[in-house]
DNA sequence: CAAATATAGATGTATATACATTTATTTCAA
DNA sequence: TTGAAATAAATGTATATACATCTATATTTG
């Protein structure tokens, strides 16, 4: 038994250690604490208060762009939606030529909150920076945005149609 | 409004394209997809992959050591770990010293069903290095482990007791 | 034009995440 | 030694995430 469990955990820290997908999320749990702490003071979390500012920067967005924009299931979006319309900050309206689209953007309260919330993310952000560090972390920054691009360059669904599973 | 308008959507642009939570979080969906359609084949997430991984590579390790050491909330991981001891791939046993104590451990199944989704894992891991890069992974990957360093490095909650709020 | 196909959003189901609180146990101090 | 404080895990609640599926609408094709 030994030999075989101690191969099996040698083998397990050499995953532990490579895998790209458990670095990338553990690293996002910590980020995302660090961001929490501060927007919680605002009633926020980090994931309502960066929904909010990407409909903010489109003024006005079809659920299924802002899913492709943000990387995110059209389903997750949804989800997601549901608190911040129910509290009054979004609104979702049908779109006038295509009654299956239906357009997002920030009410007047939405955007108030935003505003409120804001220099609570920029104590997040600073905390984040100085702690990391601003010449490392627009080297990282550099490297997400590459990461990026190589994952949403991957072959698109009228592609995948044909192919093999 | 307009003017207005224009400068909230600015605004908004500019903490979009800056705020590290954001492009982490975003950065993280598009990796975890990645993987998780490999690992479906073999029936578990890449999160579950990644848990019963970890496990094995402390062989037995108690449920808040484990938390600390994934950076996750003790409560996430309880939780996370329902599936796993329920579906029999995982144990939970009480301590022998601290009756409080429960050490995780994988059971025979869960340690066979790793060995067969880890080809899986590593068809991920390929793809996800053949799209990014090599070397530009292992840039990213440095500067993940500095921000985690410097993130755990932060107030301990012993000395965040006495301070304000 | 009508039938087949494709698309947008919503819903059912399941897991992932964390805060506040509760319960059981241990440690520490008067 | 016992009562207060601390710790480990579990539970209540709420949001985050995605797949499969469903409904409604739009587009394409025969």
């Amino acid at each position: 038994m030994t030999t075989q469990q101690n191969k099996n955990t040698q083998q397990a820290i050499h995953i532990g250690s490579s895998c790209a997908c458990f670095a990338v999320r553990k690293m996002t749990r910590a980020v995302t604490q660090l961001y929490d702490h501060h927007l919680s003071e605002a009633g926020l979390r980090i994931t309502q208060f960066t929904l909010m500012n990407a409909i903010s920067s489109f003024g006005q967005v079809p659920v299924y762009v802002l899913a492709e924009e943000l990387v995110m299931d059209r389903t997750t979006l949804t989800r997601n939606l549901k608190p911040l319309i129910k509290a009054g900050l979004v609104a979702s309206v049908p779109d006038q030529k295509d009654a299956r689209v239906r357009n997002l953007s920030l009410t007047p309260q939405g955007a108030e909150l935003l505003k409120t919330a804001t220099p609570y993310w920029e104590r997040a952000q600073a905390e984040f920076v100085e702690k990391v560090g601003e010449r490392s972390w627009a080297e990282v920054s550099q490297g997400i945005s590459l990461i990026d691009r190589a994952l949403s360059a991957g072959p698109r669904p009228s592609d995948r149609m044909m192919a093999s599973r």
